[in-house]
DNA sequence: AGGCTATATCGTTATATCGGAATATATAAT
DNA sequence: ATTATATATTCCGATATAACGATATAGCCT
């Protein structure tokens, strides 16, 4: 019951189902996420925190930056299956299209070189 | 996504998920509910009236009664492959099980003649 | 070492949610 | 009509959650 609820509660919020279904699109490090969010870095980090403890999303080091991406093998049981399930819609959402549109063109040296205002 | 977010919503509070794999048994009235779960009565009514909200429960008048049973064709799409989801899970969770138990023996009859302190 | 950058954590505030008591509503019985 | 009963609604307190800014941490690069 308790990892079930970890999942529905993970995916009861809509910036989180939002992320989500930009990685099922590709990995992505948490300033991509940030910037198609336009969210506060913190607030980002948070809701991905909160997605990897529910065991729906994983995340591997890659120098300075966290990719983030669907979970494969997760600890909980009930990520899977919601994972399949979540794949199949809101495909066609309108935020969902707009975000993956601009996950697609995402790059994220062009955002950190943004994030350095001096160049 | 509104939709979608219903669903996870209503099934991201351990009582509801309760209520729901209940109700998955037999169709319920809401004292019977209420009997089961230990909890105040508007309390129940509120979370069968989220739960009904969401698409996920139906409700038809007996009387008095109010009877709640899983939703059979949904106003919401995400409702019914929800529903699906959840039957297949939860059934030997501690909690479920309790609650089934004490479904099965539920008389409703019963309920009002105990509610009516005087007999 | 020291600076720089991406991410994580902490503190705070505003809002949402859960639970119960009290009250309102609807229907049955007398 | 009045009473009784099952359910719904409203109000309130306590807790949880989401957002942000500020700060801390971790890993690169001289």
């Amino acid at each position: 019951m308790r990892n079930f609820l970890k999942i529905t509660k993970a995916l009861s919020d809509k910036t989180r189902v939002r992320i989500f279904k930009m990685l099922q699109c590709k990995k992505m490090c948490v300033c991509e996420v940030q910037t198609i969010l336009g969210m506060a870095q913190s607030t980002v980090s948070k809701h991905l925190k909160l997605l990897e403890d529910a065991g729906l999303i994983s995340s591997t080091k890659e120098g300075l930056w966290v990719n983030y991406k669907v979970a494969k093998d997760s600890h909980n049981v009930y990520a899977v299956p919601a994972a399949r399930y979540l794949s199949g819609i809101l495909d066609d959402d309108p935020q969902v299209v707009a975000d993956r549109e601009k996950t697609y063109i995402t790059n994220r040296l062009e955002i950190c070189r943004k994030n350095d205002q001096s160049s």
